[in-house]
Order: structure tokens, then sequence, then C-alpha cells
RNA sequence: ACGGCAAGCCGGGUGGCCGCGGCGCGCGCGGCGCACCCGUCCCUUCACGAGGCGGGUGGGCGGCGCGCCGAGGAAAGUCCGGACACCGCAGAGCAGGGCGCUGGAUAGCAUCCAGCCGGGGAAACCCGAGGGAAAGCGCAACAGAAAGCAGACCGCCAGCGGCCGCCGUCGGGGCACUCCGUGCCCCCUUGGUGGUGCGGGCAAGGGUGAAACGGUGGGGUAAGAGCCCACCAGCGGUCCUGGUGACAGGCCGGCUCGGCAAGCCCCGCCCGGUGCAAGACCAAAUAGGGGAGCGUCUGAGGGUUGCUCGCCCGAGGCUCCCGGGUUAGGUCGCACGAGGCGCGCGGCAACGCGCGUCCCAGAUGGAUGGCCACUCUCGACAGGAUCCGGCUUACAGGCUUGCUACAGGA
RNA sequence: CGGCGUGUGGCGCAGCCUGGUUAGCGCACUAGUCUGGGGGACUAGGGGUCGCCAGUUCAAAUCUGGCCACGCCGA
């Protein structure tokens, strides 16, 4: 994932937390917002945040690296429209753990879930026309 | 061999594909700003500038392609020491804080090296915040007679006096047995011993305690005691020898009192404060001011780390200069450094000097991962955020070198 | 990133500076008594590795150092 699909300020997560819809599950906290017409980018935006509490640096950047990869491989079915901040919370930590052992698409499934629970994979038939 | 100890090192490897950050090069790629140049029939203007518009050049941002580079021994904790930056210059004293055997290394340190002393270990070796307790103040619960200056509870010792018990003794008397005599009882003289009392001598022994005023043995004494002697421990000495020194060894002396300063304190040395979110610049927005110099009245008030001194600012006047301040944007600081590696020389070593060689992350919501194949001993703790030197803590496993004990061999 | 603070029974706190006497207080808990029962009161009692590990000391909740956890502040 490229910069340029990520957010990068404060006032543009402010922005999300504020004016955005939020939903949650147990391994994380997903805020979204629709903006409002013209700047459309070619690709969803996401931002990411994690906390101490969820481990030490290497933890941190695990997490980070796989929410990345797995929210970069549903962006197409994702509306462009919205921005997403992601919050993780602890538990998600042994899910990193045990993907990084071998156990596959446990990050990417719990993202999934959460995304089809929020409603913003309707774009899924939009993808060719949009 | 097995075991123990110390020092140093490694922290999976190779290849392929995809993905991420930085740098460089290339592109007849695309759009958006910027600067400059040229043109302007047309639009704004009376006209000239200028703006718009059209064209060109340069560079920025972006896209694509290629190449190179891309976390650690602890990057960590933030416990010390610095570099660097800023603070109305940093000056003195007090306060406050830190350090503390000796010598050396170093930019510096609480670090490192070599030693000394003390403690542990069979040894190799390991551990130690290790100045001063006759400068002063303070502390020591409980137990114990007594806890800091010597003192004496039990105890030991001789003396004196009264009384009492027991044993013996000089003399006298009484009773029993037939007299001598013997036995028993009473009075008196006197001695021993025990108890008690008085005033003394002593501190060996007892018991308490973490600690009780040297230890062991002998002599000595009424009983004892460094009272005397030998050895040991400790203390002192203007002493001798060795060592730069801490200190060690020796000689002499009189025998002799402690513990805690990571309690206050004393002595010696060191320390201005704040920290890269320091700080500098650019852009935008916002308030109308900010800075420098000269000078008068002679000083209210204010600043300067906690205090004092000291120092500085200080209203209104004149002259000069334009930017100055703030902010979650951008650029710099920001990676060539007390730098790494190799060799040589000096030094026991830490380290220093010289030569050669290398360039080795630079992010900013924050980059190192995934998959496949082969292989090995199946991979721990964990990731930069201004930089460097240490300390401490976490850590699967492995390698090298040296030393030591036991056994064996010679 | 930088700078501070706090850890003591189940909960909230004191004691720490100036080391020892006894780890104390309130609520909660257990048993008993008062009451016909509940509530409430009274009496008695149990429960603490003083966050962890070292060091100093005869002796550490207390002093010193190092770890761990939690919380706060600045930009």
């Amino acid at each position: 994932m490229q910069k340029r699909s990520r957010l990068s300020r404060s006032s543009e997560f402010q922005r999300v937390y504020r004016q955005g819809t939020s939903k949650a599950s147990r391994f994380l906290v997903l805020y979204y917002f629709e903006h409002p017409s013209g700047a459309v980018s070619t690709e969803p935006r996401l931002g990411l945040s994690v906390s101490k509490k969820v481990g030490g640096a290497v933890v941190r950047n695990r997490v980070k690296r796989l929410l990345r990869e797995a929210f970069q491989e549903s962006a197409p079915r994702l509306s462009r429209r919205h921005d997403y901040v992601l919050i993780a919370r602890p538990p998600i930590a042994e899910l990193a753990e045990r993907q990084a052992r071998g156990e596959k698409r446990l990050v990417h499934e719990a993202l999934d879930e959460l995304l089809r629970s929020a409603g913003v994979m309707t774009a899924t038939e939009a993808t060719g026309t949009e």
C-alpha cells in the first residue's frame, strides 16, 4: 500500500472520528466516513491506530502490516468515497502471532467479517461500473 | 573423557517471485502549481504598464522502468556521562545534588584496565557504594545486673561483729552403770565449718544479647586480673626496608575498648538551566506592532533556577531599521562520526599513535514482510526516531581460546 | 520523545521522612447475643509475600540500587 492511500494528517483522523460511523468487533474497531461531493480518490484510504496496549514495537508493526495487506485485498470491493480508520484491540495480537507462525488469513477474516457487518462491502457489484 | 571457571564471537544460509522506505539515473508519460522569456488579431483600459490568453524554456510534485542501499547485541529500560542547540552570558557565596581504596585510561563518567585490602571457593576464579566514628549530634527494640562509661545481679575472696545450726576442745557440775572409767546432758573457754549482717578486694565463671572492654596456654594470688610471660589479634610510633601509591614486611612501645555515616554530619573532588517536541528558515491565516542606537528627570516596578549579593530591563523624547510573534503544514537540524575494518609500533592492560581502506537506515500515522525450493544444529529476546560512550535488564541455540580439580600416563 | 507520581488484608487509605515496640483505621467477611423474622446494634474473631529481586544494618513496609505494573503531565 502506498502512501497516497493512507491517512496522514491528524485533522483527517479527527474528521473520520467525529463525522464518521463506527462498528466494533472483538479484535478491531472500524470508523468510516463518506467524503462530501467532489474529492474521490482512486482508492479507498486507510488510517491505522495501534496502541502500546497491543504489544511491543515488533508486535505493533506486524499487526499494522497484516491489516494493510488485508485491507488492500478487500479494497476493490469497498467504496472509494470513504476514508477508513481501523483501531486494533489487544486480542488481535494473538491472531497476528499465530498467523506469523504459519496459520493463514486469520487477520483477513477478522477484517472481512467486520467490513461485512458494517455494510461497506456494497461496492462489490459496483466495482465494474464505478 | 565427564565437571568447573574466565575471555571473545555468531544470532540461520543460498536462490527465485511479490510487497515496503530512501537515494541515483532514464522517459517522445500525464496532470497540477512556480519562475523567466516571447507574442498578443481578440477580452479589461483613453493609452502605456499589468492581468487574461497562446507559445517556449527551466525546475518542483506525481507516474512508469532500471540500479544500489535498508535495524540490534541488546536498537530496550532511560540509570549515568558527553557532543550539539537555545536561554536578557552563565559572576560570587550559601543552599541543593552527585561521587569516594591506589595508580592509570578517556572528551567525560557512577565506565574501563592494572593493583591493594576484605570476604567466598579445593583451585581456576568470583564478589565488594572500600575516606573519616579521639570534630560534634544522634541511634541500639526485646532480653539482660549492666548497651556506652564504665559499672557489678548471681558469684569468688580474706577481715570484723552479733546470733543460730553442726563438729571438735580446756575446765566445772549433774545423772546412769558397782568405784576407776565410760556414756549422756547442762554451763563456760576456744577452734573449724555453714548460714546471716557490715564495710572492703576481684571480675575468672554463670546467664542475656547482633554486640558485654582482647583470645589461647602457663605462671602468679586470699580470690583474682596484661599483674607477669609466650604466641595470636588489635592500637600507637618523629623508626627501618620495599613500592609512584593504596599497602606489605620488620623493629619498638605500653598492654588496649567497640558498632551504625546506603542517620545527620566532617573532609576531598565535580555539577548553571532546559532539552532535537532543542533550535533555524519558508508558507498561509490572524492582532497591529517589533527591534537597534542616543539621551534627560533618578528611579515606582519588574527580570535574572531556590535564597542573598551582584547584574540587567525599565514609562514619556529623538534618530534609524522593517518585519516580529504564535500555530498539530513544509524544509533544514539529520547522519563523515570521540566512525567501522585491516596492518604496524608503544603499553601487562584499558588505550594511544601511524598508514591503508570503506561510506554503512534516515522514516515522520512512521518502512524489513509474505510465498516457494534446497540445506543446517529448525531459528530466542526483540526493532532505529538527534548522535556517541557506558551501565542495567531480556535472550533458543552454537562456535573458538585459555585456565583449573579429580583420574590416568610420563 | 521528554518529565513526574503511586504500588500495604476483598475495597479505600494511614504508617515510611526520623529503621525495632503492634503493621493501624473505615467499609466488607465469619460466629454469637438482642428480635417472632428482617433490618439494625453490640461482642468476639479470621484474613496482609507491605509489587518483585538484591544490598546496607544485629534488625528493612521504612534506607540504597535494579526490575515490573499502573497512572498523570508537556509539546
